[in-house]
RNA sequence: GGCGACAUAGCCAAGUGGUAAGGCGUGGGUCUGCAACACCCUGAUCACCAGUUCAAAUCUGGUUGUCGCCUCCA
C-alpha cells in the first residue's frame, strides 16, 4: 500500500516517511502505566496522542497490532539496589496487597481511557504474567556475555555496546557530570550506566511478589518487561514504539540495549515520544502541585472529551501548558462544535467529490507528523463549506474514526423517546402561550424544562432543545 | 556542568523563504416578546540583536527567557 505518513523519529531526530517492515501491517508498542496510583492528565496526554497515532494508521488502511504492558512489578523508585518498588509503596499506603493495588489501578486507568475515548490496545499484558519470558531473556543475555551476576543480582553490561546512548549522543562521561547527588550508588555495577535485569538481593527486601529463577528467588528489573513483552507479541522486528519523552533515558535506551543484544539485530525502527503537559509551575507530576486526574476534572464539571480536544489542538512534540482558563476556552469551543454538528440534518445526497477532497485534506494533516491541530481546522473548514448536510455528516463520521471527540454524542442522547415526547409536548404548550402573548407562561415552561436540564432555544427553524 | 526542546494577538494554536490559518474570548451589528442560538464585521509584523537573501516568523550566528532529560515520573 501507499506509505504517506511522515512522522518524527526520536532515533534519527528527523521527520521521516513511515514504512513498516511488512507492507500494510504495523506492529506498535506502548509503554503502559505503572499501576500504583491514578494516572494524572499529563500521563493521559501521551495516551491520547498515541491513540491518535494508532487511529491515524488505521485510517490510512494499515492493519495495526498494538501492544501495551501494565507495570505491576519491578518499577523501582530508584534503579539502584536501594530502590523501593512503586507498587509496594502504593500497597503500604493503602493497606492492601500488591495485586489488589494493581488490579484496582489498572481498572481505574482503563476507566479514564474509556472516558477519553482512548481505544484499548489489542494486547494488554501485565508484567507479572510474563516472568517466564523475562527469565529466558536474561538467561540469553548472560549466555551471550551481555550480562553478569554480581552481589546476587543480574546486570546488563553497557560497556559491551558501542552505541549505548543512541538517543542523546552523549558519552558516559558527559552524563556523569553534575549528575544528581541524591542517588545512592550501586557498588555492584561495573559501569555506572549498567542496569539491573533481575533482583534477588536488594536492601529493600520486603517484596511481596517473588519468583524462582536460576539466580534465586527474586523479581525482574523494570526495563526487561517492555523488551520481553513486545518481542513476545510483535516478534523480532517492531515498527513503532511509543511513550512519554521522559522515558527516552534510561528506559527506552535500556530497552534498545537489551533487545538488540538479545536479538542480535536492529529491533525497532521508529520511536514516537510525546512531550509533557506542564502547568504554570512546570512539569506536572504526582509528587507536586495539584494532582489532576480525569475524575477531578469531572468533579469540577469538565467533560473529559474537552481535555481530549485541548490535547488535539496542540502538537504532540510541543510542551503544552494546562490552565483552567484554557480548559474553559476549550469547553466553549467544544460545546459550539457539538451543537453545530447536532444541527446538521440528514438531507441531500453525499457529494462524493467534496467528500473525497476533505477526507484527503484531513488525512494529509495527520500524515504531516500527526498535525492534529490542522486536522481540527479541516473539520471547521469542512463545516463552513457550501455542501449538503449529508456530506458534512458523512465527513464528521469519518473524522471521528480518528478524533474520537464524541461529536455525535448529543445526537444520541436525544434518542430517549419518553423524554422526547414529554419535551415536545411542553414545547407545544409554550408555543401556544407565546402565540397568546402569555410570555409569563412561556417563560415558566422554559424555566421548568431548564430545571430538568433541558435548554430551549428559539431558532429561525423553530424551537430546539438539548440537554444542558 | 552537559544534552535537548520551545518562544507567534487576551487565551489555545497553525504556518519552516514570498509580506501572518483556525478556534475561544472581546467589541460592534443583524435577528428576536425576553434570553440564548445563528450570522456579519472586528485584532498581531511573529522574544531580542546581528547576518544571508530581491524576499525571513520561516535560514545562520548570538542574547534573553521558559521547560525538560542527565537512573522517581507519560
Amino acid at each position: 500500500m501507499e506509505n504517506r505518513m511522515e512522522i518524527y523519529n526520536s532515533l534519527t531526530k528527523k521527520v521521516e516517511r513511515f514504512v513498516p517492515n511488512e507492507d500494510g501491517k504495523v506492529g506498535m508498542y506502548t509503554c503502559g502505566p505503572t499501576v500504583y496510583h491514578f494516572a494524572h492528565i499529563g500521563n493521559l496526554r501521551s495516551y491520547i496522542m498515541e491513540d491518535i497515532l494508532e487511529k491515524t494508521l488505521r485510517y490510512l488502511g494499515y492493519d495495526v497490532k498494538r501492544v501495551m504492558n501494565i507495570t505491576d512489578v519491578g518499577h523501582l523508585s530508584g534503579d539502584s539496589d536501594d530502590g523501593e518498588d512503586k507498587m509496594l509503596a502504593g500497597a503500604r499506603r493503602e493497606h492492601k496487597s500488591v495485586m489488589e493495588i494493581a488490579a484496582f489501578y489498572t481498572e481505574a486507568f482503563f476507566e479514564d481511557c474509556r472516558k477519553l475515548y482512548i481505544k484499548r490496545p489489542d494486547v494488554v499484558e501485565p508484567a507479572t504474567g510474563c516472568i517466564k519470558e523475562f527469565i529466558h531473556m536474561v538467561q540469553v543475555l548472560l549466555e551471550k556475555g551481555y550480562a553478569y551476576e554480581m552481589g546476587g543480582n543480574v546486570y546488563f553490561d553497557t560497556a559491551k555496546l558501542e552505541n549505548y546512548h543512541v538517543f542523546s549522543g552523549q558519552t558516559e562521561e558527559e552524563l556523569l557530570i553534575g549528575v544528581r547527588d541524591d542517588v545512592e550508588e550501586d557498588t555492584n555495577k561495573k559501569n555506572k550506566s549498567d542496569f539491573v535485569l533481575w533482583f534477588t538481593k536488594s536492601k529493600f527486601d520486603a517484596q511481596e511478589l517473588k519468583w524462582e529463577s536460576p539466580w534465586g528467588m527474586g523479581y525482574p528489573g523494570w526495563h526487561i518487561e517492555c523488551s520481553s513483552i513486545s518481542i513476545k507479541h510483535l516478534g523480532e522486528y517492531m515498527d513503532i514504539h511509543c511513550g512519554g519523552v521522559d522515558n527516552i533515558f534510561p528506559h527506552h535506551t535500556n530497552e534498545i540495549a537489551q533487545s538488540e543484544a538479545y536479538l542480535g539485530h536492529k529491533w525497532c525502527n521508529y520511536w514516537f515520544h510525546v512531550h509533557h503537559l506542564n502547568d504554570k509551575t512546570g512539569k506536572m507530576s504526582k509528587s507536586k502541585g495539584e494532582f489532576l486526574t480525569v475524575s477531578l476534572l469531572e468533579e469540577k464539571g469538565y467533560n473529559p472529551l474537552v481535555y481530549r480536544l485541548f490535547c488535539l489542538q496542540s502538537h504532540y512534540r510541543k510542551p503544552l501548558t494546562f490552565s483552567y482558563e484554557a480548559l474553559d476556552n476549550m469547553t466553549a469551543a467544544y460545546n459550539k462544535l457539538v451543537k453545530r454538528i447536532a444541527d446538521l440534518k440528514e438531507e441531500g445526497e453525499v457529494e462524493q467529490d467534496k467528500y473525497a477532497a476533505y477526507k484527503k485534506r484531513f488525512a494529509d494533516a495527520l500524515c504531516d507528523d500527526l498535525n492534529s491541530a490542522m486536522a481540527i481546522t479541516v473539520l471547521y473548514d469542512m463545516l463552513k463549506e457550501d455542501m449538503t448536510d449529508k456530506t458534512k455528516l458523512a465527513l464528521v463520521k469519518s473524522f471521528e474514526e480518528v478524533l474520537s471527540l464524541g461529536l455525535f454524542d448529543s445526537k444520541e442522547e436525544r434518542e430517549d423517546p419518553e423524554l422526547e415526547r414529554y419535551v415536545l409536548e411542553r414545547i407545544e404548550e409554550r408555543k401556544a402561550a407565546k402565540k397568546a402573548k402569555d410570555f409569563a407562561t412561556a417563560d415558566a415552561i422554559r424555566a421548568e424544562l431548564l430545571s430538568k436540564g433541558i435548554v430551549l432555544e428559539d431558532t429561525r427553524e423553530g424551537v430546539k432543545w438539548k440537554k444542558a
